[in-house]
DNA sequence: CATGAATGAGTATTCATTCAT
DNA sequence: GATGAATGAATACTCATTCAT
């Protein structure tokens, strides 16, 4: 399988897929999904025929840059569980993907409108981290930092809640981190 | 004789108005804002034409939406908060709010905007239900049953967070009562 | 035939005929034949229903508004034909057809767009127009003071570019005037 | 090899742009300038898509097609100018203009413009046609061919009205050339 | 007769996607 | 592989005309 067939060009393939996914999470994240095709190959230095070589749909693009940024956020995770202590790795761990999802809610809007069939590699990697979200948050409630009767779709739907809150106080750290206290006050046993 | 299907008299356009209103109000929540004019109209039962007499663009259907929303919540608002305690109203109208905007992030959203020029009609209404909502945090606050240092703009930012947990967490009753506590019991003092 | 059918509101509708005719003329002539029919009635004080029963169509209006133009030439070049000797008669009618004309190039246009036939009414009244010009050109000729190898469709054809003429030089009388005085002792023999 | 049919090739986007030019110089001539794009690109063979590159607007269209046409007349009109008596170039250019211009009153009307904002490289055309005239019509002045009163906007405003003079007798040379007759001994001092 | 709400075909323009070079 | 010209379905909005009141 892994046979010679590999031209040299791949190095530049492979940089402008980079660079097309650089850019269009820049661009989905502060622009909306609305953007067109060709301006983000543009922006990226390509033409379009090469995004659609890369990614056959603009569908695709955008599971790409979320599956990225899910990788990414897992491999954090992973790294945090292994550090802390369960309840701080919890908690820790639910501001990591919430700092990370800003601005991302509207992709995965975008992308379930389209149904819920394929996206295989994103349900892939959500399952990867909803995963070490389930450990995560075992440990914390087992340690007593989380209330016990609170389940996986809890602590995953106020991600996203808590996620869209942080949008609406982008200017202000310091509100974004009294919210967080909310919450995680909220989170622990009365 | 008043029964409940007149023939399309001149009376017929507020019902129009009402049903494009309603039509759209679904559509915009369940499916986003992109589904076209045209679909709404034919959904309403009218051709495009009406649609864009009562509303002469789509923004300014989609403003209608909006405010149509955000008055009912106003005055059911308003009314919590003759009705009940200070801190009681407070959560109360948290709850109703959250409740209204399910699946409306896009409404919730409009809240906060509150910046956008034009849109007169909704700058006035979210108005109304932000300083509705100022005089309640500031009662419950002052009864000691919201954490002081908690501002207007950190319980609209949860307000919209929490709508979207909601939505995440659609059919299951219980696991959305769980997340109320945890905001809840959050945002009381320690 | 002319039975006592007629209502009293006959008089009315005569007012609103009118009315019509006036603010079309005025609107077609500033603006343009794409003012829409709905401003037209606007303007005129009544709905879009009453100017469509007194024109069938909007080319009908059109047509109308050009007939009374035309008829009110012809009248007035009647009175010139029976006042003045025949080579003033033509000089003096000339300019009144293009001093009329100002502007109206433009429905001509319009009208030949939607085909030649119909427009009965329009071509009757154009061709007491002719027949009028024909006599007085004739005079004119005879009298030796229009070139004798011009016929009526030039002396046409040139009335109407004389009106454009004057179109662009819409501001300036004076400069009217000598286009006036190139156009007289062009057609003059040599 | 050099066939007249190349398949689509890369430089075919010249060929399409050249063809619809033409076909909108063709349909908005004959037919106004109220055909429908979509028609402009059926019948250039191409698909609404590929005007749109080509012309971001329908407008520009229609500049492009003015000015191409005025370029024209530009360079034609300064190969008379340069090979011809001041008198002599005045007249022939005079012609020149008119025949070009022939079915295209909004042509030479785009001449007397020169006012409109925007439309840039259209007010750059016309102004060379005009300094061209210019100079000509001082020519001929000095030479005694053309009435010393004449300035430049009572010539530019003949020029539209000749064409729509022309237009009337459009199937009839004779009938032309005595109209030209009777401008330029018109435009001759007494 | 007058009114104006309703209609829907028509129009300019955009944008994801394809394909010849 | 990369390019960008071509494509055409889709969409918001307009306006002449009809018809129920």
């Amino acid at each position: 399988m892994s046979g010679t067939r590999e031209r040299p060009l791949r190095a530049d393939a492979a940089r402008n897929r980079a660079r097309l996914l650089d850019v269009a999470t820049e661009v989905f994240t502060t622009r909306g999904v609305g953007v067109p095709t060709e301006e983000i190959a543009r922006t990226a230095g390509v033409g379009v025929g090469t995004l659609f070589r890369h990614f056959p749909t603009k569908e695709a693009l955008l599971e790409a840059v979320m599956v990225r940024r899910l990788e990414a956020i897992a491999s954090q995770a992973a790294q945090l569980a292994a550090e802390a202590e369960p309840a701080d790795a919890f908690f820790a761990c639910f501001r990591l993907v919430v700092e990370q999802s800003a601005g991302k809610n509207e992709f995965a809007r975008a992308l379930a409108v389209a149904g819920v069939d394929a996206h295989a590699a994103l349900r892939e990697s959500s399952e990867v981290i909803r995963a070490q979200l389930a450990v995560l948050l075992d440990g914390a409630r087992q340690a007593g930092a989380v209330r016990p009767e609170l389940g996986l779709p809890e602590v995953i739907a106020l991600l996203a809640g808590t996620s869209t809150t942080m949008e609406h106080l982008d200017g202000d750290p310091a509100a974004q981190q009294r919210v967080f206290d909310v919450v995680f006050d909220g989170l622990r046993p009365r």
